[in-house]
RNA sequence: GGCGGUGUAGCUCAGUUGGCUAGAGCAGCGGAAUCAUAAUCCGCGAGUCCGGGGUUCGAGUCCCUGCACCGCUACCA
């Protein structure tokens, strides 16, 4: 038996500016808990670490059209969060955030050391500077003149007159976007981290990790071979950690920089809660200590790469062990899309049904090598058939012969057959197949073997036939009746990592010391429930659901679907954002002719159009190619923008727009006229 | 477009370093049983292993190529 291991578990920081949804839970959380709920068990020495992800653009963005304020934001999601995990059974140890003060000296504390040591390079640059709105400028926040073709509307970034790439410090006449004042240059730096330097041990990391999912290898490698590039550390924001560092005013630490160090500082508090501040470096700062953290596909290179390169820039810490990446979850054959709010939300989930079926549900058909499907008629048979029929039947009609036929005591097991023997054979080595797959992180596999003990334990029952024997003779019938015991003790151990309350549920009917969590994994494998023991009376551990309830869930997911984002959108056709007629005609809509259409290379979405617009003729891009084909549109009057400041995309100019309407999944149509009207012709 | 992944029975998915007649669960069909939430147990699969080439004595498993889908990334005036 090994000895009592150090484990750190993570999982991915869910970003908290929306809710949770299934998806969510079957890559990053639910395994994770299987993987430390099942090491507690065995003993070893886990903490469970995670929390919300608060910084980033993508926060302020949203506060600002909610027309809140960011904590506003984050406070709202942080908390429903935390209370959907804990509803579902996720056991972290602490579920921190990272707008917490921990978590903001953790981070400047490595940005500090990693800058002590000279490892970041400080790219100075110069920079407009708003002193009114008092920050620096963006280069696209920047108008003036153009140096090259003397256009006056020239960005900061490029002329869109004449095509040339721009550096905003050649601007004539710059002026500020945000309040139109003229603003200052100044020196600005920016911080950026050599991930490139670390290639050579990042490479060596991944060659002594063979055992890793090949997905994950296979991707990382992709990065090396590209080679690394430095990347930013800091970004001119409000929202965010400041960069510890003088002469750094308005400038934050990057996210993804900063966000991963959230495991770090999640521990340290969790340590400070439990006592004993200074435990946390029992685990980042042990090399005996086993880091894994379990993520999905999407935040492959920040945790397998850049996590990694960060901690070895810091030294004194381990690196992680594994990375389990799991794929995604699609819903009724769709992407799961928060957008269009068609998704399963895990609280919504949690106010109808309980935990266990979905945990179930959500192991049994785990993303673990590729994506995988959610469907409620899926999740209805599950549990029907095979929680409830099989785990959960076996339980039953066990303890209820036992109440009927035994006064609810377990009757002696003397005089085993072999049959009997088999089947403590078959329990003492249940533990062992279940492990196996948990130990690779293989979850379905695990949870599949747990169905096994309980479909071989239903045969057991089938082929005894109790039913009988209890007339004929009931001393034999007795033995079988203590055997059903037994392996129901071993799968209300074994279950605890999949399903916790219906462990503990089946614990109690069992009426044994404790709690089920409590036990041993070592011993759940042999038959320790005595002779005498009286249970509780049965009762039903998992329910059927009836095909109406699946109907109205599936009608849900259908009718929720159908309005989408609909605060957001009341917000904008509201009275504040009504335009004037002058405003209005500012716009110059015209009638155009599509006279050819083709691809533009090496971009996926773009259509290089060229368009007759009464005697002049124009070439447009447009973001069209995932929907149009060149055929679709050549030979079309559509309607474009006229007067649109030209762009250059991908290189090519693109002389106005083109209207099309878009509608939340995602399908356009393009804006047309009903007659062969001249091309030129003003749209009013 | 670049990088990575996936495409196996009606459905959801396994298939380890290439090797015996390609598997599981569910659904379906037949049977047994009736202790149990009409729950269980046994038996039954003529699948182009996405298409096309190739390597090999032998390929779902390796190589090349085409197609489809997913993720990251670039670009969507």
């Amino acid at each position: 038996m090994e000895k009592n291991k150090k484990i750190l578990v993570t999982s991915a920081l869910p970003y908290a500016n929306g809710p949770l949804h299934i998806g969510h839970i079957a890559g990053a959380y639910l395994p994770a808990d299987i993987y430390v709920r099942y090491n507690r068990l065995k003993g070893n020495d886990v903490v469970y670490i995670c929390g919300s992800d608060e910084h980033g653009v993508a926060i302020t963005i949203r506060a600002e059209q909610d027309g809140v304020k960011p904590t506003d934001i984050i406070d709202r999601f942080h908390e429903l969060n935390k209370k959907s995990f804990v509803r579902f059974g996720i056991s972290f140890d602490n579920y921190s955030r990272t707008s917490r003060p921990v978590h903001h000296e953790t981070a400047k504390e490595f940005f500090k050391d990693i800058y002590d040591k000279n490892i970041l390079k400080k790219k100075k640059e110069k920079q407009f500077y708003d002193e009114n709105a008092s920050m620096f400028l963006p280069d696209r926040y920047v108008e003036g003149t153009c140096p090259v073709c003397k256009n006056q509307g020239a960005r900061g970034d490029q002329c869109e007159k004449c095509g040339s790439d721009l550096d905003q410090t050649e601007l004539i006449n710059p002026i500020s976007k945000l309040t139109g004042e003229t603003p200052v240059l100044k020196e600005t730096s920016h911080w950026y981290f050599p991930l490139g330097d670390f290639q050579g041990k990042l490479k060596d990391y991944l060659d002594r990790h063979p055992e890793w999912k090949e997905n994950v290898r296979n991707y990382c490698y992709g990065w090396l071979k590209q080679g690394l590039r430095d990347r930013a550390v800091t970004r001119d924001l409000s929202w965010g950690i400041p960069v510890p560092l003088d002469g750094a005013d308005g400038k934050v630490i990057y996210v993804w920089f900063e966000a991963v160090l959230g495991y770090i500082s999640a521990t340290k508090e969790w340590a400070k809660q439990v006592g004993q501040p200074d435990r946390w470096k029992d685990y980042w700062q042990n090399p005996e200590c086993k880091l894994v953290n379990f993520i999905g596909k999407d935040n492959i290179v920040f945790h397998a790469v850049m996590f990694p390169a960060i901690l070895m820039a810091k030294g004194d810490y381990i690196l992680p062990e594994n990375v389990p990446a799991n794929e995604f979850l699609n819903l009724e054959g769709q992407k799961i899309s928060t957008s269009r709010n068609f998704a399963i939300w895990l609280d919504d989930y949690l106010d109808r049904f309980p935990p266990d079926p979905l945990r179930y549900m959500l192991a049994a058909n785990a993303p673990e090598n590729k994506d995988s499907d959610f469907s409620w008629k899926d999740f209805q048979t599950r549990n029907n058939s095979e929680l409830v029929g099989i785990l959960g039947n076996f339980v039953n009609r066990s303890m209820t012969f036992l109440a009927k036929n035994f006064d609810n005591t377990v009757p002696p097991a003397t005089d085993l057959d072999e049959m009997d023997r088999e089947l403590l054979k078959r329990i003492a080595t249940a533990p062992q197949s279940v492990s196996d797959a948990l130990e690779k992180f293989e979850v379905r596999r695990a949870l599949k073997a747990f169905m096994d003990v309980a479909r071989d334990a239903n045969k057991y029952f089938n082929d005894k036939e109790p039913w009988h024997m209890v007339k004929t003779d009931k001393v034999k019938c007795g033995v079988t009746m203590n055997m059903c015991i037994q392996i129901s003790r071993t799968l209300a151990i074994l279950m605890v990592p999949f399903m916790p309350y219906s462990a503990e549920k089946l614990w109690k009917l069992l009426n044994l010391n404790g709690d089920a969590a409590g036990q041993n994994w070592a011993t759940a494998g042999e038959p320790k429930v005595a002779a005498g023991h009286k249970l509780n009376p049965p009762e039903i551990l998992f329910t059927k659901i009836e095909d109406g309830v699946i109907e109205a869930e599936m009608a849900r997911l259908n009718d929720s679907q159908k309005k989408p984002e609909s605060d957001g959108k009341k917000e904008k056709t509201g009275k504040s954002n009504l335009i004037s007629f002058d405003e209005f005609k500012n716009v110059d809509l015209r009638i155009a002719k599509v006279l050819s259409a083709e691809k533009v290379e090496k971009a996926d979405k773009l259509l290089r159009l060229e368009v007759e617009v009464g005697e002049e003729k124009r070439q447009i891009i447009a973001g069209l190619a995932q929907k149009f084909s060149a055929e679709d549109l050549v030979g079309k009057r559509v309607v474009i923008v006229a007067n649109l400041k030209p762009a250059k995309i991908r290189g090519l100019e693109s002389q106005g727009m083109l209207l099309a309407a878009e509608d939340a999944n995602g399908e356009m149509s393009l804006v047309t006229v009903e007659n062969e009207i001249a091309t030129g012709a003003k749209v009013k």
